[in-house]
DNA sequence: AGCCAGGCCCTCC
DNA sequence: GGAGGGCCTGGC
């Protein structure tokens, strides 16, 4: 009886086209994402997706959720829309499966999505990414919020919302610093305090092009060429971006020997060379020639890869 | 100890 | 443009 009652907790529905949700919140592009179990509820991932504890399974090709406090029926169609599920990857993968490298990875990673997230979340979370690692800006992440944001009271715990960008300006930089975000503090408190201030709409870029965005999202603080496109990327909808990392450098070097002509080998001599932003540039023009507008699919898949084998080493 | 982890910024040159 | 160096932090 119980087990029925808990049981319809969960609402269900069956996304349109392939769906990885491991792949699609494990792959480092959210960092709010946790593996959870209980008997009642079964493994799920729990995250926080605009003031809400979200609670998410796959089970074979339907997804399971719940949503609170938000009703799971006015919470469903944003759900969607965060989770990609809008995008037409038979599309995508019928231009991106010419590509004889990326052919096998969309073969062994079918229904790993781009995520629609929070502009001004992932902003954040991207700046803290600068010489961290994917487990400490998850902690980055959650301090943030838990120290600022708005306390979602639950059953079964407790979460935060992630902070509006007043809200961080007004906690300050020396606060950031007690988070351990290091020099990552002043930038993400500049950059809270810039866009407070309506410097930059971030919303309103998502009807900008790929161009414009970026430039704007890059005359903040701590946002260059890489964490930009990530912005871009997964919370703009832009699915043309390509962000330039370590993983996707030595990807292009290891995949595309065409790539060799212009930028250095990531692991020739004991300093490997990183691209300078002019190659990043040049490996950002290649992309869009030869992946078009799906060159941030591309890109996932290659970083996705490269992670788990880095994960495996 | 020293290097690495999904960079960015500043100072020369 | 490009090279070099510094930067918080935590884990190996």
């Amino acid at each position: 009886m119980t087990r029925a009652r808990e049981t319809q907790e969960w609402t269900a529905f069956r996304p349109d086209g392939a769906m990885d949700l491991e792949a699609t919140l494990d792959c480092g592009q959210a960092f709010r994402w946790r593996a959870a179990s209980s008997p009642a509820l079964g493994d799920h991932f729990e995250g926080v997706v605009f003031g809400n504890r979200v609670r998410l399974k796959q089970v074979e090709s339907e997804l399971l959720f719940t949503s609170e406090p938000d009703p799971p029926s006015s919470f469903r169609p944003v759900l969607q829309d965060y989770l990609g599920l809008g995008h037409d990857l038979e599309a995508i993968y019928t231009a991106l499966a010419s590509d004889s490298v990326l052919a096998p990875l969309i073969h062994r990673y079918p229904g790993l999505r781009i995520l629609s997230q929070e502009p001004w979340e992932c902003l954040v979370s991207f700046i803290c990414s600068a010489n961290n690692n994917i487990a400490r800006i998850s902690q980055n992440v959650e301090d943030i919020a838990r120290a600022f944001g708005r306390r979602i009271a639950l059953q079964d715990g407790e979460r935060w919302a992630f902070p509006s960008p007043q809200a961080v300006a007004d906690a300050g930089e020396s606060a950031l610093r007690d988070l351990r975000l290091g020099y990552k503090a002043k930038y993400v408190h500049q950059t809270a305090a810039l866009v407070s201030q309506g410097q930059v709409d971030l919303y309103a870029l998502r009807e900008e092009s790929y161009e414009r965005a970026l430039e704007a999202v890059t005359t903040l603080p701590g946002v260059a060429d890489k964490v930009g496109n990530c912005v871009l990327l997964f919370s703009l909808d832009k699915l043309e971006a390509f962000p330039v990392d370590v993983h996707i450098h030595r990807a292009m070097w290891d995949s595309y020997p065409d790539t060799r002509a212009f930028i250095p080998s990531p692991r020739d001599g004991p300093k490997p060379r990183k691209p300078t932003p002019k190659q990043v540039r040049q490996i950002r023009e290649w992309a869009a020639q030869r992946f078009g507008p799906h060159a941030g699919y591309a890109n996932q898949y290659l970083f996705y890869d490269d992670l788990l084998k880095s994960r495996r080493r």
